[in-house]
DNA sequence: AATATTTATCGTATTTATGCGATTATTCGG
DNA sequence: CCGAATAATCGCATAAATACGATAAATATT
């Protein structure tokens, strides 16, 4: 039953929801805090900052893959992960235009 | 097992995945939309444009309210919704603050 | 008072997310 | 070639999210 009608919904509110679910956990925040601040790609490092198991740091860092806002390519032994800032920057494009759509109505009064 | 380790994480960390989280799902954002749009407080409106039913629709408002983005009040029989604008720019304060945080080492090398 | 309307809550089912240990796969160093 | 190191994947367990029907609660209407 819980099957997310999603397909009711646009196009861009499903992507907005999508990449707000990325940022819906603080480890997948920090995760892109750390790629932020070392900009070059990281992998075991992540683990040490992260209170959290090597397994489930790879998780996070394959889902923020897979919706592509962050590339990895693999660097011998090691992964080398950093931020897609195309991707980035449109999802923030996007976020700051809900943002505006929303507040465009403000100051009203209400109940 | 999976717990939530939010603890280990910092407040604004958490409070961003808090507010990520409300916005993760098509409905909230569509509530929103339909609060903003309107402005003054809907109800059942907000039942009749979303393909939900009235019981889940009313849990994704609570949701909502809960985290502090929405005002609720009751009106007669029904119920008066509206944006938290003061909560919302707050959010809306901290998310560019995070983009802004993960931007500034933009444009380097990676890989 | 009786009924209708509106919304919240409850109970339940199902899916998804989270987390970790164990294992596998890959690569580097000797 | 063998062991160490690194990271991905698998399997499993548990928690959270999503959805809906049914019911309850509150108020308006007649």
């Amino acid at each position: 039953m819980a099957s997310a009608k999603t397909d009711a919904f646009t196009q861009t509110e499903q992507d907005l929801a999508a990449f707000a679910k990325l940022l819906s956990h603080p480890a997948r925040i920090a995760i892109l805090k750390v790629l932020a601040k070392h900009n070059a790609c990281i992998c075991g490092e992540i683990v040490e900052v992260l209170p959290l198991a090597q397994s489930t740091v790879s998780q996070h860092l394959k889902e923020l893959k897979n919706a592509g806002l962050i590339d990895g390519t693999i660097d011998g032994p090691k992964s080398c992960y950093c931020i897609n800032w195309k991707a980035f920057e449109k999802f923030n494009t996007e976020f700051n235009s809900l943002f505006s759509t929303l507040k465009t109505q403000n100051e009203k009064a209400c109940c």
